[in-house]
DNA sequence: GCTTGACTAGACTGACCGGTCAATTATACT
DNA sequence: AGTATAATTGACCGGTCAGTCTAGTCAAGC
């Protein structure tokens, strides 16, 4: 009757999981939510721990293709996709909050720091949702520095540096539930710099 | 006979949540570890969420007079105030990690992001947590101003996101289970910069 | 018409959750 | 010594957890 159960359960699972917590949601109020019934739910998963993994896959798709991409346009002059990118956090952490009274945070970075302790496997998975948007960071960087709009510099490593600086801007805001915090000290994120070693 | 079951409690408390997460750790398991019974745990603590705000208290006291007030020593020339703190958060983390297998991340961060969409006390608790944290770097900003260590800046907002990188360096760290990004990324802290608007 | 297999329904299981409570023991003050 | 109070014990509570199981629906293929 119902158009896709499966898909249902994941995003409302994502829902859940983000403006909450794994621990938090139990498989039983996924399925409320989700119109489904137990019995469908453990069809299309096996377990909770198992539609985790397939809400970070769904999630970090979406993330690819959604905003990330567009922040990392090619077509943008480099240091503008920096600016692109907090702004993007900052209005996607802000429209959050507007409609549901609480600034949810990044995805990513509330599993990792709620399952990496306890499963490998989950952890594999961000840390290549981390890697991925890391190499991200640091094609622009290198497109920066051919286009002599910034000095040479480790681009991997500051790469690095400017994603733990977005997920820690992300966690303050969150901590504080203001998005400003992001969008006043986010922009600092272009001053970060490690040298090559030579 | 047992010198003293509240101690006893809070500090197992202190080091399960740390090591798992506050939603991971039952109260039964916490008497277990502490050899105490239920009824003597709910004597002393109302609930588990009290439990945690007294443990966010005893965690930020010790660490407000160990290595923070190191890293934080008026006499060391300020810039090396950041090197110290960044030295002490892999040490720190690497030593976990040698001990138990695992990177445990900050105790701060880990709950900010657990329990900051779900409890406004906690919330705010390590909000203020997070402040104090900042304005010790903004202090030894203001010193390295005074001292013309560095160029002037917005102090109160550098700080801010010194602190946001510290957190996001440790996060990502723990997620990709490896101290050494905290040793390689972190002293990028020093780079950061947000300039005094007029 | 019959079979097959994907999907749904929802009662049920055993473990575990945070929390309660009455009874007991240890401690401290008068 | 007597008494109040602090500390401790451990059985117990209702509720919820992830996950299981059986019964059944329904559409497609033969």
């Amino acid at each position: 009757m119902e158009i896709d159960s499966r898909s249902r359960i994941l995003s409302t699972a994502r829902e859940l999981f983000h403006s909450r917590s794994y621990a938090d949601v139990g498989v039983k109020e996924i399925c409320d939510s989700a119109r489904v019934q137990k019995g469908s739910f453990y069809h299309f998963f096996p377990s909770k721990r198992d539609l985790a993994l397939a809400v970070i896959d769904d999630m970090a798709d979406e993330w690819a293709h959604g905003f990330v991409a567009e922040a990392f346009d090619r077509e943008l002059p480099p240091v503008e996709r920096l600016d692109y990118l907090i702004d993007a956090a900052y209005y996607w952490q802000k429209a959050a909050k507007d409609i549901e009274g609480r600034m949810p945070g990044c995805l990513f970075g509330n599993l990792a720091l709620e399952v990496s302790t306890r499963d490998d496997v989950l952890r594999a998975k961000l840390t290549a949702v981390f890697n991925k948007t890391r190499d991200q960071i640091r094609e622009t960087l290198d497109d920066a520095v051919a286009t002599l709009a910034i000095e040479p510099l480790d681009s991997e490593k500051t790469a690095t540096a400017m994603l733990a600086f977005l997920e820690g801007v992300i966690l303050l805001a969150k901590t504080r539930n203001d998005p400003e915090v992001v969008r006043i000290v986010g922009p600092a994120i272009k001053t970060l710099r490690i040298e090559t070693t030579h």
